[in-house]
RNA sequence: CGGAGUGUGGCUCAGCUUGGUAGAGCGCUGCGUUCGGGACGCAGAGGCCGAAGGUUCAAAUCCUUUCACUCCGACCA
């Protein structure tokens, strides 16, 4: 390709709606551009590292085998209807009507037609494991789009559904597809970690997302340094330094506590450690109060209340009609409670804790689960960085990630509830069990830039660079210059290497400040300086290594340098 | 959805408080001089100031409504 020709207008300037690096490097470097918030054209360049982003997912898919086919974006709602998620998706479902009126949805994923798809056509076990994937553009009308490709309402996935009869078989399909992404996001070079995770909305029983580090990442993860536990935090768990189970329990006492409706205030009151507070959290299951009591030093996860109830989670802030409820403001306790309690097992498993009396002015000291009050106990809190690994003990360390992709365990939620069934050696109608892996395609490519860029631009890797080579004539006027570069130009192409021959009538300034704003791997210049010694120069962008080659053979030269770079 | 902010040429912004009929830099076009890390000079093109309504002799500027976009939060594979 020759750069004269290429469309890529890039920037000097940062536009002002880029915040993150990812987005205004892609933006400046010419490699798209906004058309409505959250939805994004892809210009050459761009599309060209998506491109190769796809050809190793498509790569390692196939290799694992599972097969590529294409499913609709446009879904009628009856196949959505018949999973039960047209109800509970969402104003995140991007629905349209046709003339008739009848109801669609651009997906926003595509189990309901996969599982469709797959109970029509596949009756027998003998045609089981099946994995079928898609590279596809994917909806979603996010609430709040941000950070440009990290969070699109419109954005490209890779999506994959494996289907198979038991358990055992999910277990295999499953770890082949983590086997897959452990390479597609290696070969990307990113410096990633699969992450235990939470199941979220799509449903099943285990799941992993794949993060890659970086500081703008949107989600928390909590890792071990002893051990190879990492999980969201949205689902970590930890052993607290310390707990306060080691006391004897001491008598229940009932003290007046005027005024003191916060944690703060009646810790400060009564001279006491907020670790020896419990506090409550008035929320609404599914239309159903439930108040959670952790200690007062704590924060509420509300991801692992939701799954442990199996409802939706509804936070009931000041306006709440507490008095309703039977509840005290600021005096709530457990016990004698006519509301169902949760409890956090660091309060179950603790002693001699301070909690709400129910009664105006009161609290009361030396609470004790099971002895003075009964709940349903779970670990209902956030797990902290500096506290202890639940697998191995080691000390977890907290990190920030962007989940470029995702492996779920679906069981059996979408074949029983769509009735998708096989039939096995005996005859017996069987469900399928499922598993799907969705990869982010475009939040790869960012989340890459935010891995590796420097106060000049992209720093590409290799592997999914726009392209591997740029060569640079000093000045297109000089010919003896322009007979070297295209010379090299031309065999390198012959050689199959990626090469970008920048032909512009530019000063060598702008070309080299093109050249590290795109990020190209590897730059050549082609100067009087180094051809009156019969040699190119080069420059390797990720370390800044630069030196001269042979002119001579310059394709192996150029070969060699590719070959030392990552 | 709650909070904050921004809409002026392709990009970055000034002008708005105190109304008087639109500016700068970058980019773009032409000519010339330059030519190894985003050159310089001269001459140009390009904007009904997000939209609608109102006040006024006069609105980018004041008022009302509305739309879009961005950030924080909530929420979310």
């Amino acid at each position: 390709m020759r750069y004269s020709q290429l469309f890529a207008p890039t920037l000097r300037e940062v536009p002002s709606e880029a915040e993150i690096v990812s987005h205004q490097l892609m933006f400046r470097a010419g490699m798209m551009r906004k058309v409505a918030s959250g939805i994004y054209s892809y210009l050459p360049l761009g599309w060209r590292v998506l491109d190769k982003v796809s050809d190793i997912v498509r790569e390692e898919m196939n290799a694992a085998g599972a097969q590529e086919l294409m499913f609709p974006i446009v879904q009628p709602a009856e196949l959505w209807q018949s999973s039960g998620r047209w109800a509970v998706y969402g104003d995140e479902m991007w629905r349209v009507k046709d003339r008739h009126g009848r109801d669609f949805c651009l997906g926003p994923t595509h189990e309901e037609v996969a599982t469709n798809t797959v109970m029509n056509d596949i009756n027998s076990y003998k045609q089981l494991p099946l994995m079928i994937y898609q590279i596809q553009n994917k909806y979603r009308d996010e609430r709040r789009p941000r950070f440009g490709l990290m969070r699109s309402r419109e954005f490209i996935m890779k999506d994959c559904y494996s289907f198979d009869r038991d358990d055992a078989g999910l277990d295999v399909s499953y770890g082949k597809m983590y086997d897959a992404y452990v390479k597609i996001f290696t070969r990307c070079g990113l410096d990633f970690r699969p992450v235990r995770a939470d199941n979220g909305a799509i449903g099943g029983s285990s799941s992993h997302e794949f993060m890659v580090l970086a500081e703008n990442g949107e989600a928390e993860i909590l890792y071990c340094d002893g051990c190879d536990y990492a999980a969201n935090i949205e689902i970590a768990e930890s052993i607290p330094l310390e707990t306060v189970a080691a006391e004897e329990e001491k008598a229940a006492e009932k003290v007046l506590t005027p005024d003191c409706r916060t944690i703060e205030d009646v810790a400060s009151f009564l001279k006491m450690d907020k670790k020896k507070t419990m506090k409550a959290l008035f929320y609404m299951a599914d239309e159903k109060p439930v108040l959670i009591f952790i200690r007062g030093d704590r924060t509420l996860n509300e991801i692992k209340v939701q799954n442990a109830l199996g409802a939706n989670l509804f936070y009931m802030g000041a306006d709440i009609d507490l008095e309703n409820a039977g509840l005290v403001r600021g005096f709530i306790g457990p016990c004698g409670q006519k509301v169902r309690v949760l409890v956090d097992k660091e309060i179950a498993e603790g002693k001699n804790f301070c909690c709400g009396a129910n009664e105006e002015g009161y609290h009361l000291l030396n609470i004790n689960f099971g002895r003075d009050f009964d709940g349903e106990v779970g670990f209902f809190r956030m797990a902290e960085a500096g506290e202890k690994c639940p697998v191995c003990g080691g000390t977890l360390r907290s990190a920030r990630g962007i989940e470029v992709g995702q492996v779920f365990k679906l069981g059996k939620k979408y074949s029983v509830s769509m009735g998708a069934e096989y039939l096995d050696e005996n005859g017996k109608a069987q469900p399928f069990v499922m598993g799907c892996y969705g990869i982010g395609v475009g939040r790869t490519m960012a989340a890459s830039i935010e891995q590796n860029f420097d106060e000049n631009g992209i720093i590409w890797p290799k592997a999914i660079a726009p392209f591997e080579v740029v060569i640079v004539p000093v000045s297109e006027k000089n010919e003896r210059q322009m007979r070297a570069a295209e010379e090299l130009y031309a065999s390198l192409n012959e050689n199959g290497v990626e090469v970008l021959l920048d032909d512009r009538s530019e000063r060598a300034g702008v070309k080299f400040k093109d050249a590290d704003l795109i990020g190209f791997p590897l730059r050549i210049t082609v100067g009087d300086k180094s051809l009156d010694k019969g040699m190119l120069e080069y420059k390797i962008r990720k370390t800044g290594e630069s030196g001269l080659i042979p002119l001579e053979n310059g394709v192996d030269e150029v070969k060699a340098l590719l070959s030392r770079i990552d």
